[in-house]
RNA sequence: GCCCCGGUAGCUCAGCUGGAUAGAGCAGAGGACUUCUAAGCCUAAGGUCGCAGGUUCGAACCCUGCCCGGGGUACCA
């Protein structure tokens, strides 16, 4: 259709233009466009006119059941009806095919997940399904700390908490993954708070953190504090995979920053001699771009250690070694947004066949409803478990039928998070998102379920309707089945799942106003509606799967 | 100070590559049906799109300035 309009346009006026056209409301048709408005300066006629010209033009095709001037000069376009039933079958148009890495989620080990990890996690999930979907190789990635300062002080609290350096006790703590992080938090936020209440603690918690980097450096299985750091570690991970099989999401490839560490050093070497990094007060820094409002940032401080500049180098370092990746999509909080420009130009500078591959996409900050910010200060955390099992404990008041509670619980918490525009902060409220109601995972679950009992509940094979005129009821459902490809593709070319939250919401609206009106079983019209019942149903469990959000047939 | 992100209905948010009367959900008001799952449907009400200029035939959207909230601003990430 654009197509065509471009021909029209180069024909009439000898002007090559960028034809769009929208989906306008449906009084006006079924696509609008504006390019006789476009056009009217260029061409110094009004944009009646000029609109007239076209449609005519547009008439003599044949192609379309009708073609009218509105407004100000919009030409609405209304399809007949096989064409618009024949859009449906249409396959969503493929692109070419690249290698991601979408790195996500990234935890620090020796930590728990909290709310924020719960939302970038169930966004970089959906996202990869997209980009998959589309037809690209993904590679998720999680990067994280597995050294560092918050391991020293997690490794203090649980000496102190084993009353020694006795690994061998570990053994006394309840062993399963989420048992485990818990007591791992807890030492932490115990180690925490002595960094901060006693000197002396200090001194040895600094002590340790080096002693924890030399565990990589110089291999050490057998020290109690290499027993204890391993072992730990190891829950850590193992704790990670068993929080990702409660949410239903694809597993990442973890990288602990101890692995990137070293190739990041590497680089900063390399780039001192070359001159891209400087010392500087006894440490290595990137001199930010004043006129590109760049910040200056250390690389290695004076005390030689590197900072997360040099590890996130690092892993960008490592993924391409890895993966050999032609895009890498990062997902981080915002509060990262100006670290990451100066890490993504210091990439860029190093090696410039990196410039553009990467993409930094932010997560806001996870409010609760009355607008209070969640802390993780002191282990003061919303654990994401607790907001899993605070979720499903309610859900399981509301749904009868035990097999689907961890379904319904997890459709509500990934619906809730994937329905905001991602960048801004975003209010999380618990009844809100228990909610059957409204713009809800549940709904759309239930909204599913309830298509489903009823091409179930017929007898008749559901048969497409080939050159049936469609009643209006009918139509406005079609019309909106077509637009499904354009709202994925949005989502996917913008890598904002919220547009595909919105798309299915409007489509089950309009099913509902659809099957309000309409009779199917018993109704002459049975097959036809059926098949478009289940056309609808089949739509709403591919949005769905996008989500990573289950379709019950039953609820 | 400088930079980044946000400010749209009472609340939570869409809309932002400029276009037709600014849309949903929740909350609140009214209604229909009482036959396919009502977690639904219909109607009305609710908005100086933070403020002020500018560009344009046309601005919630682009530009400038300002106000408010959040973040960042060399050894935390």
């Amino acid at each position: 259709m654009e197509a065509t309009l471009v021909t029209i346009v180069h024909e009439l006026f000898g002007i090559d233009i960028a034809v769009t056209t929208s989906r306008p409301e449906p009084q006006f048709g079924d696509f609008s466009t504006n390019v006789a408005l476009q056009l009217a300066g260029r061409v110094g006629k009004p944009p009646r006119e000029v609109a007239e010209l076209i449609a005519a033009k547009l008439r003599e095709t044949n192609n379309y059941a009708d073609v009218s001037v509105a407004g100000p000069g919009f030409i609405n376009i209304t399809l007949a009806d096989s064409t618009l039933l024949s859009a449906l079958s249409a396959p969503a148009p493929s692109t070419e095919s690249h290698t991601y890495v979408i790195e996500y989620s990234c935890p620090n080990a020796f930590k728990e997940f909290h709310t924020g990890h719960l939302y970038q996690t169930i966004i970089g999930d959906i996202i990869a399904r997209l980009v998959e979907t589309a037809g690209h190789t993904v590679h998720r990635t999680s990067f994280g700390g597995d050294v560092g300062l918050h391991v020293a002080k997690c490794i203090w609290g649980m000496i102190a908490t084993l009353g020694g350096e006795l690994p061998e006790k570990l053994a006394s703590v309840e062993a399963t993954p989420f048992a485990r992080a818990r007591w791992i938090s807890d030492c932490y936020v115990r180690g925490a708070g002595a960094y901060e209440e006693s000197d002396e603690a200090k001194v040895v918690i600094n002590e340790l953190n080096k002693t924890i980097y030399s565990l990589h450096t110089q291999p050490d299985n057998q020290s109690a504090i290499a027993q204890l750091y391993w072992t730990t570690r190891q829950w850590s991970f193992d704790y990670f995979d068993a929080f990702y099989d409660v949410l239903h999401v694809d597993h990442m490839h973890y990288i602990p920053e101890s692995e990137t560490m070293p190739i990041g050093m590497d680089v900063v070497r390399e780039q001192l001699e070359k001159g891209n990094l400087k010392e500087s007060e006894g440490a290595v820094v990137f001199e930010g771009d004043e006129t590109k409002h760049l910040h200056t940032r250390v690389f290695v401080t004076s005390k030689g250690l590197p900072t997360y500049e040099t590890k996130d180098i690092g892993v960008i370092w490592l993924e391409r070694r890895d993966y050999n990746f032609e895009k890498r999509i990062l997902i981080t909080g915002n509060d990262q947004q100006e670290y990451m420009r100066v890490v993504f130009a210091a990439a860029e500078l190093f090696r410039p066949e990196l410039t553009g591959e990467m993409t930094h996409l932010t997560n806001g900050t996870v409010r609760f409803g009355d607008g209070s910010k969640m802390s993780s200060r002191l282990g003061n955390v919303t654990r994401a478990i607790d907001v899993f099992n605070v979720v499903r404990e309610k859900v399981s008041e509301l749904v009868s039928d035990e097999t689907l509670v961890d379904s319904v619980t997890l459709g509500a918490i990934k619906y809730v998070f994937a329905k905001y525009r991602l960048g801004g902060d975003i209010s999380f409220d618990i009844d809100e998102t228990i909610s059957l109601a409204g713009n809800s995972g549940p709904y759309i679950q239930y909204a599913h379920a309830r298509a489903r009992s009823i091409v179930a509940k017929s007898t008749l094979e559901p048969s497409m309707p080939e050159d049936a005129a469609l009643d209006p009821a009918e139509r406005n459902l079609v019309r909106k089945l077509g637009e499904y490809n354009d709202a994925v593709s949005r989502a996917t070319n913008e890598l904002a799942p919220h547009h595909i939250c919105n798309y299915l919401f409007e489509l089950a609206q309009e099913f509902n106003r659809f099957y309000e009106l309409s009779r199917v079983i018993g109704h002459e019209r049975e097959a036809l509606r059926l098949w478009l019942v289940g056309r609808y149903a089949d739509t709403l469990a591919a949005g769905l799967g996008l989500l990573g959000i289950d379709a019950p047939e039953n609820m």
